[in-house]
RNA sequence: CGGGGUGUAGCGCAGUUGGUAGCGCACCUGGUUUGGGACCAGGUGGUCGCCCGUUCGAGUCGGGUCACCCCGACCA
């Protein structure tokens, strides 16, 4: 290398400063001028979309069907449910006037004082009240139900502190929202969507999740049960990647939608709804990447194979030609390739840059490969490299790719496992849960203790985790019998 | 809203006791290069966040103000 530069943060370092670089240099995102919004750069919309498609087509298999409704909601919408306002008040933007006027000086504009509107409108922080709403007129019948609907869309909430991807006041996502007959119904339908977020975070994000419930405190709000998938970075912290809630009666009974039973009886809507968003871009980058930038699965990566020529100019012609023939052997088999051969830029450049995008794959072909029939080879999960003959090396890329699917999955199963604990000692738990990880602690299940734990520690009670082996025991902070184990992590 | 910090070129920064604006990257031109972020030469680019004051003179000193960032409280 003629010279040393750094072109990313080490993650020892300052991880939040690596993450914040890493997004800006491999060119996914960038803050926006408007206050606590981002811009979502091409390259990182290509993958956002690749996860919308792959979580469409599984919602749809489920029975769901794509709708949309405003994006404004009147404000006494969101007062029907008591404690939905409560949770969402605090950071919702309101629109309070429709019109404009140039102002006295005529070099710039105000708002019309005259347009004030009657009730106010409120940028949706989330939708289940104009959903509910509409609903009311959808449902009469037994027969209506169940209703399976999901939305695309971005929401507002006007969050205090603001981090790309993970806490931006606008953000895109899928809420999806279903009514049903019967408790039991609404109650599966909350878990099975669990799954399918558990489902695509594990086989395509090759991101592993702790499914579970969360506490009382930690529901959303308005709901009776919130089932989340939470993921654990490389800094040891919590992301909680999706959530699913079951709702009860409770939007039901506030927007007054009601069906008649087999039984001709009046009976209230049961509810889910469930969400994941851009947020789930933040728990890609950081899980897989290292400090040559991202490493995206394979499942996910817009561009999987990037072929990259090296030669003198007159070799060129020739390098073209063996490169667009594997180019279209590739596409045959359904994977999503570049050839870059542009001549502004060197080699070396390309190699770094496709690094810092996390291409799974890149070819090197050169003009002295090509004599011997081979071209070079490397995975970007371990940067290992190795001269492959030309002859098949289709159906070795359509291999390796799964592989490196499947590997960086076992690397980031193996890290997260590594650092989960079980833990009794309270002192002991303090100490060591600045440096992250996940805890497994006994909890009497109180809001008390869950408090006094944030309190003290500034972690909290991530969910009550499905499928671990349950033994009662002692609370660790109130010495009070508990009958399981609680996750507790700091989190984003 | 509490505690800390920063505002100087597109980005990252330096700027001494006040003396009239500088470096690296990026960008443009030309040439040589091309197997791990090339090199040489030349060039473009600034109302020093904003306002007021002190001074012959302010990026620098004083007062005010605005914006942004980090740590808390809130959250997918």
């Amino acid at each position: 290398m003629a010279k040393e530069l750094e072109f990313l943060t080490k993650r020892s370092e300052d991880y939040s400063k690596w993450y914040n670089e890493l997004v800006v240099k491999a060119d996914l995102a960038e803050q926006s001028d408007v206050r606590g919004c981002m811009v979502i750069k091409p390259y990182g919309y290509a993958i956002w979309e690749k996860m919308q498609r792959v979580l469409d087509d599984m919602f749809k298999e489920t029975g769901v069907q794509n709708a949309y409704f405003p994006l404004l909601i009147p404000k006494s919408f969101l007062s029907k449910e008591a404690e939905h306002v409560e949770g969402f008040a605090k950071e919702c933007a309101v629109v309070t006037h429709y019109r404009l006027k140039t102002n006295e000086t005529h070099d710039g504009v105000v708002v019309d004082p005259a347009a004030r509107l009657e009730e106010e409108l409120i940028i949706r922080p989330t939708s289940e009240t104009i959903i509910w709403n509409t609903f009311k007129n959808w449902i009469h019948s037994y027969r209506d139900l169940p209703l399976l609907v999901n939305q695309w869309c971005n929401v507002m909430r006007w969050e205090m502190r603001t981090r790309l991807f993970l806490r931006t006041s606008e953000f895109l996502w899928q809420e999806g929202h279903t009514a049903h007959a019967t408790r039991e119904e609404a109650e599966a339908r909350a878990q099975q969507m669990l799954k399918v977020y558990a489902n695509f975070a594990e086989n395509y994000m090759a991101v592993p999740v702790i499914q579970g419930v969360k506490s009382e405190t930690e529901r959303f709000a308005g709901a009776l049960d919130t089932y989340t998938i939470e993921a654990m970075m490389q800094d040891g912290k919590a992301l909680q990647s999706g959530t699913s809630h079951f709702l009860g009666q409770n939007f039901g009974k506030a927007f007054d939608v009601q069906f008649l039973n087999k039984e001709n009886k009046p009976e209230y809507a049961w509810a889910t709804s469930w969400g994941v968003s851009t947020r789930l871009m933040g728990a890609l980058i950081m899980t897989h990447s290292d400090d040559n930038g991202l490493v995206l699965p394979p499942a996910l990566a817009p561009t999987q194979v990037v072929i990259i020529p090296i030669g003198k100019l007159a070799q060129m012609e020739q390098l073209d030609a063996k490169a667009e023939e594997i180019v279209k052997n590739l596409k045959a088999l359904g994977i999503s390739v570049k050839y870059d051969n542009a001549d502004n830029k060197r080699p070396g450049f390309k190699f770094a840059d496709y690094e810092l995008k996390g291409v799974p794959v890149r070819l090197v072909l050169g003009a002295r490969d090509l004599e011997q029939g081979v071209v070079e080879i490397m995975r970007r999960d371990t940067l290992e490299k190795e001269n492959v003959s030309i002859e098949g090396i289709e159906q070795y890329i359509k291999n390796l790719l799964d592989d490196i699917q499947q590997n960086i999955f076992q690397k980031a199963k193996a890290y997260r496992d590594a650092h989960i604990y079980e833990c009794d000692n309270y002192e002991e738990f303090k100490e060591r849960v600045k440096d992250g990880g996940f805890f497994l602690c006994h909890w009497d299940g109180t809001a008390e203790t869950e408090a006094q734990i944030k309190e003290e520690t500034q972690a909290t009670i991530r969910c009550v985790p499905f499928g671990v082996e349950q033994t009662p025991g002692t609370d660790m902070v109130s010495g009070k019998p508990a009958k399981a184990r609680v996750l507790i992590a700091r989190s984003y």
